[in-house]
DNA sequence: AGGCGGATCCCC
DNA sequence: GGGATCCGCCTT
């Protein structure tokens, strides 16, 4: 059975992607390494509307052509001049909205996920360590080493992908405002920030 | 050609 | 609370 989402799943609403996207697994293979994830915590930038997104008021500049693209696209982005964030391109094409994804639970590849964060194997990490492998955005890029390269990747093929859990738990979703979009005027109060309530791995409680 | 600020993280 | 670090974008 094939459980990996499709593009029907990301060409809809945003904040139902973003939504929906919780509780479900992160896959990327590289080599025959295999690095799994699971999504507790997901932004939705909403587009030309959403003075947070990058495509605010309809611009459209090399770097957010992706997000212009069609849907089940990764777009990719450096922040701050060290860190990457991972989105899924959402919605049809020439509708720029977009998820970030901004944490994960470590499922499977622990100790690859330890060695790209901290040089060291999952079994010799502290509590801080353990807590702090993939608790934010930049962080899961790091712990999965998701880069720019990974720009434009297509997920719906199988390179990196996003499928279902074979069984899929119940939870509560808390709604909350955006993190890091103080500049973004009224949009900054939006609660367009949704994660598994009482997950270990959100990144801010 | 130059300046500036950021969808972050880590240490003090 | 502040520094790291660099690309993209806007202004000149």
């Amino acid at each position: 059975m094939n459980s990996k989402l499709d593009r029907k799943f990301y060409n809809r609403d945003t904040i139902e992607v973003a939504k929906d996207l919780l509780g479900k697994l992160l896959v990327y293979q590289v080599d025959n390494k295999k690095l799994i994830g699971k999504i507790v915590e997901t932004e939705a930038y909403m587009g030309p509307i959403d003075k947070a997104a990058h495509s605010y008021g309809g611009k459209r500049t090399p770097r957010v052509e992706v997000m212009y693209g069609k849907p089940g696209v990764a777009y990719i982005y450096l922040i701050y001049g060290m860190y990457n964030c991972f989105n899924v391109v959402t919605r049809e094409e020439g509708r720029p909205e977009a998820v970030l994804v901004r944490a994960l639970e470590p499922v499977e590849g622990l100790d690859e996920m330890a060695l790209n964060r901290f040089k060291k194997p999952y079994n010799e990490l502290n509590k801080k360590q353990i807590k702090n492998l993939t608790n934010g955005p930049g962080k899961l890029c790091m712990a999965f080493n998701i880069d720019r390269s990974l720009n434009k990747e297509d997920l719906c093929e199988n390179k990196i992908f996003i499928k279902k859990q074979e069984f899929e738990e119940k939870f509560d979703i808390i709604h909350s405002k955006r993190i890091g979009i103080d500049y973004a005027e009224e949009a900054k109060d939006y609660l367009w920030r949704f994660y598994i309530k009482g997950n270990e791995y959100v990144s801010v409680k």
